[in-house]
RNA sequence: GGCGCCUUGGCGGAGCGGUUACGCAGAAGUCUGCAAAACUUUUUAGACGGGUUCGACUCCCGUAGGUGCCUCCA
């Protein structure tokens, strides 16, 4: 499989340090407030990199954090945790926010059919994982100690600023940000911020700087290491995290250890919301709850992501979501006719290169609009092609397959009742009959259940409505 | 100020130096008891100006517009 590889620049073959198994670490949510499209579109894209690692016969081994202290509103003095924030803001603890915004995300999650990963892992449960690599950075005197906390001393990793391709002199010139006169350079970052005098956090913790939390990039470096080891094969995340949050990352990991943190990088593009970037003071951020009050389903949103190469920029619009959901209803009516098929002679399934055609689109950098080109060929196929499978068995693993690798549940449908079965019966005997009221009114009744049917010269055909 | 990206048909959105992306929407036709669906066809696609080439949407240069990052952010 071959992925764009943001260290690299290039798009390079996915090569395991110990195959088959293949490490992957997401860069997951930080739990303060409800995910919006922006997020999930990012998720999507991370679980279907594992859909398509898998049917390359690799074994991912996936860790998801869930950053639940220490994210900081800002890396200004005055910078605030956003989980203390939210707190204060719905009158609950840190703790009972991050539960509460958790619970909401994995539902979400589950609700989109994401793969789990093999750990979901939270910070506050590695605290000390993250001291001890913070007094190993200490150790080998990256670290220094000023009123608010220990830092991270960036000048002291030779080749900072390559990996985010950032001219640091530059940057200077039109920075905004408010400089902690203490820190030594400006990019360096917080490791552990003590809790200021006077101050009582809902979530604090003792260690050898004080009582205090944890910076928010360590996390990401101690939970990657304790599961996956010193070097991951892949680690994603949101291409905002280039130029701060994974360069920090690679300078306090490869620090620690001497030896390279990620072989791979794959950075998924921020989403649109007409023309706009999505964020808070634009007010533009729609949870997918809101997508499935509106009557979009949580596959529906799926095929829209797909719709787009994680790389580009992409357009969130209902527009856009409509159409997506009139194409997964095509899809669903050419997945309906696997209960229709007829076993007969014509072996074309079993010769069809559907599937390895979505494969190799997708293992070519994930190209998932090349992938949904080669499902849509499928659902062009006649009727005749489609209801004449060598054995109907055979098209229900051809659309699990699909459903392995893109989750758009084709295969999970279920067939309809053998009453409604008998009805379309009885329309298509009333209509032998020449019987026109009597198979119009059988029609209405089956439409009202939701059911339409198409007269083919294959005879009936039901479909979803 | 620095670094980067984008500009494709009504909308969304790909690949590709010469061959139909694909989807959604619209139009016409075929079929049909009527519908629906399906099928067929269709709507001057490649911001603009140059260049390279036998040939460019696809490579190079420039112009215009847009946009991302450098501040938290998926």
């Amino acid at each position: 499989m071959k992925l764009y590889n943001t260290l690299t620049r290039t798009i390079d073959e996915v090569q395991p340090q110990h195959q088959p198994t293949v490490t992957i670490y997401t860069c997951g949510p930080t739990v303060y407030d409800y995910a919006h499209v922006g997020h999930w579109f990012n998720y999507v894209r991370m679980d279907t990199l594992v859909r398509t690692l898998k049917a390359t016969g690799l074994q991912p081994e996936w860790v998801m954090n869930i950053t639940d202290v220490g994210h900081l509103v800002s890396d200004a003095d005055d910078g605030e945790d956003k989980l203390e924030k939210g707190a204060r803001r719905e009158g609950k603890t840190a703790w009972e926010v991050a539960e509460f915004y958790a619970k909401d995300f994995m539902d979400g999650w589950n609700q989109l059919g994401n793969l789990m990963p093999d750990h979901i892992v939270k910070a506050t449960d590695h605290i000390a994982e993250q001291i001890e690599l913070v007094k190993r950075l200490e150790t080998k005197g990256y670290t220094y100690v000023i009123d608010d906390g220990v830092y991270y001393d960036t000048s002291k990793f030779e080749g900072y600023a390559t990996f985010a391709r950032l001219d640091l002199d530059d940057q200077q010139a039109g920075a905004r940000v408010a400089v902690n006169q203490q820190k030594r350079n400006p990019t360096d970052f917080a490791l552990w911020k003590r809790t200021p005098a006077g101050q009582k956090r809902d979530m604090e913790w003792d260690s050898p700087w004080g009582k205090g939390f944890p910076g928010w990039h360590i996390e990401c470096s101690a939970m990657s290491m304790k599961y996956l080891g010193d070097t991951l094969d892949i680690h994603t995340g949101g291409i905002d995290h280039i130029p701060i949050h994974h360069t920090n990352e690679i300078a306090q990991s490869e620090a620690a250890t001497g030896k390279r943190f990620a072989v791979m990088w794959m950075h998924s593009n921020h989403v649109m919301v007409n023309g706009d970037k999505i964020s808070k003071s634009l007010g533009n951020g729609i949870r997918l709850q809101e997508l499935v009050e509106k009557g979009f389903s949580p596959q529906v949103v799926r095929l829209n992501v797909l719709e787009s190469h994680y790389r580009s920029q992409s357009q969130f619009s209902w527009d856009s979501l409509e159409a997506a959901k009139n194409r997964l209803a095509s899809l669903y009516a050419m997945a309906d006719l696997q209960f229709q098929a007829k076993d007969s002679t014509k072996p074309w399934l079993l010769g069809s290169t559907y599937l390895d055609d979505i494969r190799s689109a997708l293992q070519n950098d994930l190209a998932t609009p090349q992938a949904l080109a080669v499902l849509s060929a499928l659902a062009n196929q006649s009727d005749s092609q489609l209801l004449h499978t060598h054995e109907a068995k055979h098209f229900t693993e051809l659309l699990a397959t699909v459903d392995e690798l893109l989750g758009l549940n084709l295969s999970t449908r279920t067939d309809i009742t053998s009453e409604q079965k008998q009805l379309i019966a009885k329309r298509e005997q009333a209509r032998t009959t020449k019987d026109w009221a009597k198979s119009d009114e059988l029609r209405d009744t089956l439409a009202n259940q939701g059911i339409g049917v198409r007269d083919t010269a294959h005879g009936p055909i039901w479909y979803r409505q």
